[in-house]
Order: structure tokens, then C-alpha cells, then sequence
DNA sequence: ACGACGCGTGCACAGGTGTCGACCCGTGGT
DNA sequence: ACCACGGGTCGACACCTGTGCACGCGTCGT
């Protein structure tokens, strides 16, 4: 355990990543300008400092173009590893609870939750 | 968008709640000290906030029994979500990386990531 | 070559959050 | 009833991280 997926989940832990996550999964490719103009809550430089995070945490990659910086998701990258991880997880948790005394459940306590 | 899923991301963000995952991935179910025994890198109260998180964000779920209180995965909860969402984007991306004139790549130069 | 522009970065600061120790409540045993 | 034990919670503290400002570096236009 403890392989790439955490990269992802620590990466899409914040709000401003997550937003720059859903434009370029819309638009499919944009300029780090671009994506700062998208998201009008935070400046360019957190948006700067995100796109690090993002690209270091193999996230998004990066395309020089002149003085542009292209910002796109990276299929091959941790996203998939951490979809791949959910995956294994659930699938993992469901045998378990077929071996063990875990009643059936479909709703619990959660406070606050709710679409919002 | 702003779904259930980034309580998911956020929970699963932290190391020590990973760990947890994992122990509750492989056991099914555990009390709260079986699982605080496991992480022997914090202490009890510590796991005990950890697990107040994943409840709350719908991860986990508590069983009581006597005064002892059993967690188990949530099927059902967040975790499924940030699934879903992952499945979403990575289906989006894909879509729009045909219509747009991003060249195709495989690899980046993303620093120091690894299997670790 | 010089200025405008894109954009990442170092620095300082503030808010979030993980950790621990002490405490409290509820349950089970005797 | 009393005590031991499981386990959540509150307060305090340290650290991590997001944010903005000023700045630097490279690129395009003239």
C-alpha cells in the first residue's frame, strides 16, 4: 500500500484544485491565465501555487507554448491511481462484510451532510 | 458539482485515516481501540478524531455494542461518490481531448513521484 | 534592444488541523 | 454501589498550507 493514490486524494482535497480539475476536464486544455480568470475567488498567484501542487502530484501536465503554460488532466496520471484504489477498497469492503457479522445497513448519523 | 465527493477527498487526504481505511478494508470491522492499537504511530485520541472525520464525511459507520463501538466502510457513502466522480472526470477528459488539439502524451515531468 | 506580458517563486502572514494530555460519560463486572 | 475500562471531547500547542505582494525570468512585439 501507500502507492500514488494519495498524491491524488491530497491534491483534490482542496476546493480551488477541484474547481481547476472541472474546467480542465470541460475545456480540456488551458492556460494557467485562463484557468486564474475561472477561478475569481482566489488570485493567480494560489492558482500558481496550485497548478504546482497538480502537477507534482501527477495530477495535470504541463505544455509550453511561448510564454504560456497549458494545464490539462493527465489521464495515465494519479487520478487513475486513485480511481483504481477506490475501486479496490469497495470491492474489498464488500467481501468482507459477506464474512462477516456487519449488519446491513443503507443510512447512519452523517450530521451535516447533503448535497448542499 | 460541489457533490458529497470532496468529503471523501478530504478524509482521505490524511495518512493516518488511509491507514484506518486499509485496516477496516481487510477486517471488515473493528472497535476503536482495535483500530488505534493498529496505528501505533498516534495515540488513541488522535484516531479517535480521525474517526470522528470519517464518520461525519460519511466514510465510515459505527456500530455500538456494549461500550464497545465497532466502524466499518460505508458502502453506501461518500467513498462511492468520490468513485463516481472520479469516473465522470476521467470519462469527460477523454471525451475532450478528442475534440481539442492536445497532443497526445503518456509521460511528464512530474518530480519525484514513484511507487515510493 | 527595450518594453509589455505570461507566469512561476520567495517571503510573510493567517487560518486550518493533527496531536496529546486531562477529563467526562456510559457500560460491564463483582 | 463501586470500580475498571472503552472511548469521545475539550483545551492548548505546533505545524502545515493557502493567500497575496513583490519580484524575477523568459518570450513576443516593435
Amino acid at each position: 500500500m501507500e502507492a500514488n493514490e494519495n498524491l491524488a486524494f491530497d491534491a483534490l482535497s482542496d476546493r480551488v484544485r477541484r474547481r481547476i480539475l472541472a474546467a480542465l476536464g470541460e475545456e480540456g486544455e488551458l492556460s494557467a491565465s485562463e484557468i486564474a480568470a475561472r477561478i475569481d475567488s482566489v488570485g493567480r498567484t494560489s492558482v500558481s501555487s496550485h497548478l504546482r501542487v497538480l502537477r507534482t502530484s501527477g495530477v495535470v501536465v504541463e505544455r509550453r507554448s511561448g510564454r504560456n503554460r497549458f494545464y490539462s488532466l493527465d489521464l495515465d496520471g494519479t487520478v487513475r491511481d486513485a480511481f483504481v484504489y477506490l475501486q479496490s477498497i469497495l470491492r474489498e469492503a464488500t467481501t468482507s462484510i459477506d464474512t462477516t457479522d456487519a449488519p446491513e445497513r443503507h443510512d447512519a448519523d452523517r450530521g451535516d451532510r447533503g448535497v448542499g
